[in-house]
DNA sequence: TGTTACGTTTACGTAAACGTCAAGAGGTGT
DNA sequence: ACACCTCTTGACGTTTACGTAAACGTAACA
């Protein structure tokens, strides 16, 4: 358990570019260490890596990304601060709520939707004797 | 019950600026009837924009939901087509059972950091007593 | 001693999804 | 007649999230 990573390695288990990992850099989410030039990523970057690919499948833009994780690196502030906080965090349990519908309902849609397919297969596949 | 409506009642309607809805229209997503020169919009088209807007909460770019609509409206097209679609569709089934799962752990995550905050605004409100 | 693989920085390019004018037409109220 | 509102069609600007290419360093391998 090396724990130890290269860009190509990263770049490689998650099925990214190691642009897109320097550019994850660029932008504020990833910081690893290096030695010399290169960059060493630990466990840690690695789990942040995932949680900003998760963050994404799931439509937040990198910025909202990265508040996430700052959220997450240092819970830390006056009242005013942690409250607004907290208010961010409600808002955005109510969108992925919401967006938990959503997929239930595009669940559903396909469902239809390849069921009509298949049934249309099936009256081809028929020389069309079941057809209307 | 007018079934009719003008862009800007649909943009309230929905919150997205007009240009947005014609934007859309562009990109062969909706075609409404014309006034004249005016869009008016009939109930599937309405009906359209609520797919539209549900899509992109899920990340869905507009060419996928285009291609999503298309397969609601014309389920025509030969065996091979078909069974392309079928697969198509069978792929985005697995990508929104992903993103259900993205959803619970984030979830999850939210849930921890609200704690935390609120943990922290305890300890503040305390004075700092039950700090540790 | 090449070349192959992997890494680096810098910088310009690009597709998506609109925003933002500009300039005008058409109806409505006073 | 004038203002106001909503609509129209361009057309250029902007942000996000990278892609792509240039030009180079380093280490291993035949």
């Amino acid at each position: 358990m090396s724990n130890l990573y290269s860009i190509g390695e990263l770049s490689r288990e998650f099925g990214v570019t190691t642009r897109t990992i320097r550019f994850y850099e660029d932008q504020g989410l990833l910081c690893p260490t290096r030695d010399g030039q290169n960059r060493i990523y630990q466990g840690r970057d690695r789990v942040r890596l995932r949680l900003i690919l998760r963050g994404k499948r799931l439509g937040f833009s990198l910025k909202e990304i990265k508040k996430l994780i700052e959220l997450y690196d240092a819970p830390e502030g006056e009242g005013a601060q942690l409250r607004s906080f907290i208010e961010k965090i409600r808002a955005r349990r109510s969108e992925l709520l919401i967006q938990k519908d959503d997929i239930e309902h595009v669940l559903d849609e396909l469902d239809t939707l390849e069921q009509r397919c298949t049934g249309l297969l099936a009256a081809e596949g028929d020389g069309g004797r079941s057809a209307q």
